[in-house]
DNA sequence: GGAGTCCTCTTTTTT
DNA sequence: AGAGGACTCC
């Protein structure tokens, strides 16, 4: 095995191949390559693949780890299970769940049917969902399954009052309504496991045989339960290797505990610690303003990253008036990089929410950008597949009762709620599942929803009897055609319908890749791919399109040049968390996250205007922009205004609180500018650009690059009249075309 | 009893 | 803007 290709520490860490091990390995600084290296270590050593473990968070991290192993010690390394905490959970229980009662062919209930499941508990108990929103019973009941906690053991330790009361009642009807589903939720995955290893020796004597050296990648990120479990595997080998760093730490709302990291010295006291601290992503003047955000942190541990790689460019801050202005200086950014051979492949846009998303959509469409959204709406998460998925995972499982009800009447068979809730009611009586109700109907049932239910029934049998006897493929095509799923929207033919084909289309192309990669591929090991594999997952690299994501996804990915937008108070840090210490930590990790992925250009941009969430803020811009040394920025947008337009205080970026000052000339545009003139505390006025010598005002041509005060670049596509009543008709990339007086507009020409 | 239409409410981050 | 809920029509 060559380590030679390593650097020092890392390749310490490659040969150190016993015993528990920390890497502390800082944004990159080469994390993969040295875990992937260290695998590759044991295997030429001697060590079976089958004997090594390693977890990851993403299935793109699982893969890209599987892909660089297999490169290095070739393919005998498939053997090795790597994959994530949650697919690899499958994989164990899928063997033995039966153990705990559950079938083998249990279904995953991803967040929508966690809401379906609460929405009936809601029905049942009576319960106002306004006064007590289901996605907080979902934290709560999430947050208690990452602690390991049962619904009373949650409750013994909670406020016990009415409230603590009404969400242990929840809890509980929730476990049971998964279990008679036979359905594991993805908090159930992990403790489902750990429990079947504590409740089954044998069984977990047979994993700890196997699993010699245990990996974890992203530690920090692990909750309770991930960390018991991964404790429980190890405690006999002591072959346990965890790799991350605590400031990049970002899950904490979701149970994520920094405190493992933290205290691993203390779990493992004979634990050897590494420390990865040469980055060799970013240039210098991105890297140190990245380390003086994440120093305002406390109890971190102790690391500096340093690099090799020259000062480079200084982060270029935009200090906006809106968001349109955000992202059309965005645009313009984005032109000037493909002017310097930036691909766009290498250019992403991160932000807080997916909310931030759609403005910048908006722009890059009308500026002919390319691009890519990330997470969002997931393609399986659209209703059209969701409903497909739903028929699949019925005749899989016919207790799957979320499915069942999803899909009763999709399309349309005249199945309405009384029929559903007649069914369901009746069900209950006869403590029988709800599929089986369907068959045998209650008498009280009148004729025709009889006969429609009958003819439901019908379908799905007739499916669920053909299924094993067919390739996968083939059978969806047949679901799709007996269902009557396709024919709905081929009646059809207005843009959504179409679309929604074409939607359906794309997963039967799905469903055959996955046919064609797995050869054992059945609609089980289909279903399960299809909720533990993400959006993110099947992106392949395009290499035309810029990636626009959240600062979450963003994580171990890199990009030429980065761009994060919405650095306000109130979006980053996200005002949720603007009173709680630890949660503004966890903020400007998230923040530091961000900084880290760009290698050669970071631009940052606020705005001091935003209508978010359909409803209008003036923000400051974000604490964390006050905490890199200004050398290190360049206030670009500020400076290119100015230098044309003379000084604009607001623009100027050492002016920690301007006021909110929306300075609006809405030029025409519908909804810009409004309301200005209502939000108190708003000084007005609209600081006149210097004007050219009125007598001698400039002249244009059709092709000449222009820009604009507002409106940033654009070209000059139309000049009419003469020198001083004339009026020139400029197309501006994020914008669209507008026309002006050219003795009056704010314009001016470039060279 | 079902289906279609209007109205209102909500949004952090995700395996 | 997208979905669920209430309301009305058939």
């Amino acid at each position: 095995m060559d380590l030679q290709q390593l650097n020092p520490m890392q390749r310490k860490a490659a040969e150190t191949l016993n015993g528990p091990l920390l890497i502390i390995a800082g944004a990159g600084s080469g994390k993969t390559r040295t875990m992937t290296y260290r695998i590759a270590n044991l295997l030429s050593r001697g060590v079976p693949p089958f004997a090594i473990l390693a977890l990851t968070f993403t299935n793109k991290a699982a893969r890209e780890m599987k892909n660089r192993v297999t490169a290095l010690a070739g393919s005998a390394a498939d053997e090795a299970w790597i994959g994530t905490f949650h697919s690899i959970c499958v994989r164990i229980l899928r063997r033995d769940i039966e153990k705990l009662g559950y079938k083998r062919s249990f279904v995953i209930y991803d967040e929508d049917d966690q809401n379906h499941v609460l929405r009936d508990i809601y029905r049942d108990l009576d319960i106002d969902d306004k006064r007590f929103p289901p996605r907080e019973a979902r934290a709560v009941i999430s947050d208690a399954k990452n602690r390991l906690l049962t619904a009373d053991e949650w409750f013994a330790e909670s406020a016990k009052d009415w409230r603590s009361q009404k969400l242990h009642d929840i809890f509980v009807a929730y476990e049971r309504k998964l279990r008679a589903s036979e359905a594991l939720d993805f908090d159930d995955l992990i403790s489902h496991t750990l429990q079947l290893l504590v409740d089954h020796p044998p069984v977990l004597q047979y994993y700890r045989n196997r699993f010699q050296y245990v990996h974890v990648d992203e530690y920090q990120d692990t909750n309770f339960a991930q960390y018991s479990l991964v404790r429980l595997l190890t405690e006999e080998s002591r072959n346990l290797c965890v790799v991350g760093d605590d400031d990049q730490s970002i899950y904490g709302w979701r149970g994520a505990d920094i405190r493992n990291i933290l205290d691993f010295q203390k779990d493992f006291p004979d634990a050897q610690i590494i420390k990865l601290e040469q980055n060799y992503r970013s240039t210098s003047n991105i890297l140190d303003a990245a380390n003086q955000v994440i120093a305002n942190n406390e109890g971190r541990m102790d690391k500096v990253l340093w690099t090799e790689l020259g000062e480079g460019e200084k982060i270029k801050l935009c200090s906006a008036g809106d968001e349109r202005e955000e992202a059309a200086w965005i645009c313009e950014r984005i032109r000037r990089m493909q002017q310097r051979k930036v691909p766009y492949s290498e250019i992403a846009i991160l932000y807080r929410t997916h909310a931030q998303s759609r403005v910048l959509e908006e722009m890059f469409m009308r500026a002919g950008i390319p691009y890519r959204v990330y997470g969002g709406t997931r393609f399986y998460d659209r209703r059209e597949i969701r409903d497909v998925v739903a028929y699949l995972r019925l005749i899989i499982n016919p207790l799957d009762e979320v499915a069942l009800k999803r899909i009763i009447n999709v399309p349309k068979r005249s199945i309405g709620d009384a029929t559903v809730n007649a069914l369901e009611t009746y069900a209950k009586e006869k403590d029988m599942p709800l599929f089986s109700a369907l068959s045998d109907m209650p008498d009280t049932l009148s004729s025709r929803p009889r006969k429609c239910v009958g003819e439901f029934v019908g379908i799905i049998n007739r499916l669920t009897a053909v299924q094993e006897t067919m390739p996968l493929t083939d059978f969806v095509q047949l679901l799709l055609e007996e269902t009557g799923l396709i024919a709905v929207d081929e009646a059809s033919n207005d843009e959504e319908a179409l679309a929604r084909r074409e939607n359906v289309m794309e997963f039967v192309g799905a469903v055959r890749e996955f046919e064609e990669q797995h050869e054992d591929a059945t609609l089980a090991s289909f279903l399960e791919n299809v909720a533990l594999v993400t959006d993110l997952d099947r992106q392949e690299d395009a290499p035309q399109f810029v990636t626009l994501m959240t600062l979450h996804s963003a994580k171990g990915l890199e990009f030429d040049a980065v761009f994060m937008a919405g650095l306000e108070d109130g979006l980053l840090p996200s005002n949720r968390s603007q009173d709680d210490e630890d949660r503004l930590q966890e903020e400007r990790r998230l923040c530091y996250v961000g900084m880290t992925r760009a290698k050669k250009f970071l631009c940052m941009s606020w705005a001091k205007r935003r209508s978010l969430f359909n409803q209008i803020s003036y923000n400051d811009r974000s604490r964390f922009l006050g905490e890199i040394p200004a050398k290190l920025m360049s206030d670009d947008w500020a400076r290119t205004m100015n230098k044309h337009f003379g000084e604009r205080e607001d623009t100027q970026f050492t002016v920690r609180h301007t006021p909110a000052k929306p300075p609006k000339s809405n030029f025409g545009i519908p909804g810009m500018g409004q309301n200005a003139d209502h939000i108190p505390g708003v000084h007005k006025g609209f600081v006149k650009p210097r004007p050219k010598r009125a007598a001698d005002a400039p002249t244009f041509k059709a092709g000449d690059r222009v820009l604009h005060r507002k409106f940033g670049e654009g070209t000059v596509r139309q000049v009419e009249g003469g020198h001083n009543d004339g009026r020139v008709t400029v197309m501006f990339t994020a914008y669209g075309e507008k026309k002006f007086s050219v003795s009056i507009a704010p314009i001016v020409k470039l060279e």
